[in-house]
DNA sequence: CTCTAAACGAGACGGTACGTCAGGTCTTTCC
DNA sequence: GGAAAGACCTGACGTACCGTCTCGTTTAGAG
């Protein structure tokens, strides 16, 4: 059995991909507020209904954008030693750089920005933070690094208050230090045990 | 040798107490995006001009709002009962309920939205948050009760990782349950102690 | 003996008179002004570059539909009884209720608005109307019934200046009447001679 | 007793001349379906909504630059010698020869494109044409020099056949010669007596 | 009690961006 | 291999607000 398929031209890969690249950029460099339509059209060299074409809103096109991995550092993965304190910690040390650094210090907040507008933004951040292969996993993979790391402990919330927790710092405009994440860290998986082997 | 004061007229209260009014009634009706100086200057009957002599921008007149307590409904103080586990859930509750009414839903997502442009706005609400008479003071007044609430405890970051965990939810818009607020006071202050002292 | 003509497939007739008809319509409904060439293509089930193919523009297609006489109703032939003041009595009557009828009302105004533009509709007016078989002819052989129609009179201009009064009459939007028609008329071949020679 | 008018700014008059003088030069040089607003906003250094603040259309405009007369040379006024066939020679001479230029030619045609869309040009056009300062009184005062002009011909036809004969050929892009014009005026007022002196 | 400077309502102004429409060209798939 | 469907870039549309700038009016001290 065939499929009905429309006929006529497809959608140009290269146009898709050049707008998505366009936004990106001028995402880095203006923020989410100061982007438009205009503004990613005419980098983009493509006409503003190419876009509205196949995007309905500048939230969809970030929002495709942030999936595409174009939006944010790469150095944002968690690390994987098997040491979930020090895992934390190296991670939220990076992720507060960004936020401290002056050149990245708004990306964060406008990604937000985006989320706080835009549905698909929002639901992107939650979903490729409480995903299985992500933080809450990582959480799940280091029952007994931490007091609140037990055998059936509310992971997800743990992720989301510590990924909350960054959030309303970037909102804040506080810039973080380390001893700071050290903290956070305290705060959501218990501090390190006091007494060692002996109460094992 | 006396001061030289200007002649003329002095900021009219009224007029300032209907600029507030109408920003707080357009802002729970439209939401900060939608939000506009001409549609306030209107609604207020007062020209645009006087809204600018008064404030730099609409972040600057939507903050203001917020520490009069004009945006968010007056149930969202935290209760004092003494057990601070019981007063976490039912604050938690009462905002979960603010996101998930359809009404309501958009307020928060909102004035985060202004937060992540207005810096004001941003620190407005970390301050009310933060601050000692509020959710760390309480945490600080619960020790013992939870097992994160101890003495010298990163009180600051649990409450903001708390807090932070509530605007995630805003954002990525799932609604929240009953159960997922005692989940999260779990995650921030740990799980209830099943058996105490004897265990260890 | 057939004529040997290029190979290949040649003009579809179908299609053809499916654009023909398509315009037709739409001109009559929406006027030259507002007829667009996708909204012809959509409304005869064609694409957009079969009608360039064919057509170099807009005005060139509303010029063919003009001379296919798609366009104007047929009672606006000129009538012929030998009468040739009652002739064009009849004829300004059919013609001035085309302007005045408010259905009819922009028809004409539309087909001059097409022959401003585009040259071919202008010539195919012009050529349709001054033709010997046409109003010239008519003048001419009308030749002792009008102040006007005297052996060598300049007919061309005369029927001219009679369809020109018309589209002025269209232009101006002035719903002309029915003394309009006559006046009109002793205007360009002199009135209905009273008492002849012996008042000179 | 005061006139109660609303207090505020007033149109800048500086502003409404160089929209119209902007109108005007980009008519001139474009046509009327060529001109856009965003053309005259930009020649005039003027935002695109004060342009709309005062005038409804495109064809508004134009019709203000029309009564204004920006738009056709002053040569245009209608000669008064006292000899009327005289005077409409040299006229028609001279909008003859704007027809033909290569330079001006578009400009009446642009106007009728206008006025075949915008009501108000046409019946500027016709105001200015049939005002009994204008042709339809010359024709008045001319009683006697031509066949057509007796006491109470039907004036304002012949001025209108007179004008439209004009628009037609503009319509159709035949350019005209001398002898055309000698031609139309006999077409409209009739021939010179053919016996002189003696009639009188 | 007058004078005067600022506050005020109103809104014109030069702009930027919006989201839409259509133009004319080019490309893909179907028949 | 011609034609439908429609993607593409371009450019103009008319609208919404921006933040600044007059206007004329009102009003509260200073003198």
């Amino acid at each position: 059995m065939r499929m009905r398929t429309r006929s006529g031209p497809v959608r140009n890969e290269n146009t898709h991909q050049a707008i998505l690249e366009a936004t990106a950029m001028l995402f880095a460099r203006e923020g989410y507020d100061r982007l438009t339509i205009e503004g990613i059209a005419h980098e983009a060299h493509v006409g503003k209904q190419t876009i509205y074409r196949w995007w309905s809103s500048k939230g969809d096109l970030v929002a495709e954008c942030l999936v595409a991995g174009m939006l944010l550092p790469d150095r944002l993965t968690l690390p994987d030693t098997g040491e979930i304190r020090e895992d934390l910690r190296q991670w939220l040390t990076e992720i507060f750089r960004i936020i401290a650094e002056p050149e990245t210090e708004g990306m964060l907040r406008s990604l937000i920005s985006g989320a706080a507008e835009n549905p698909q933004i929002g639901s992107r951040i939650r979903e490729s933070l409480i995903g299985t292969d992500s933080v809450t996993g990582r959480l799940e993979a280091g029952i007994g690094q931490g007091q609140n790391l037990y055998e059936g402990a509310p992971f997800d919330e743990i992720a989301e208050a510590l990924i909350g927790a960054v959030v309303l710092r970037a909102l804040s405009r506080t810039p973080p230090s380390e001893e700071d994440a050290i903290r956070l860290i305290d705060a959501v998986i218990g501090p390190e045990l006091p007494i060692p082997q002996s109460q094992r």
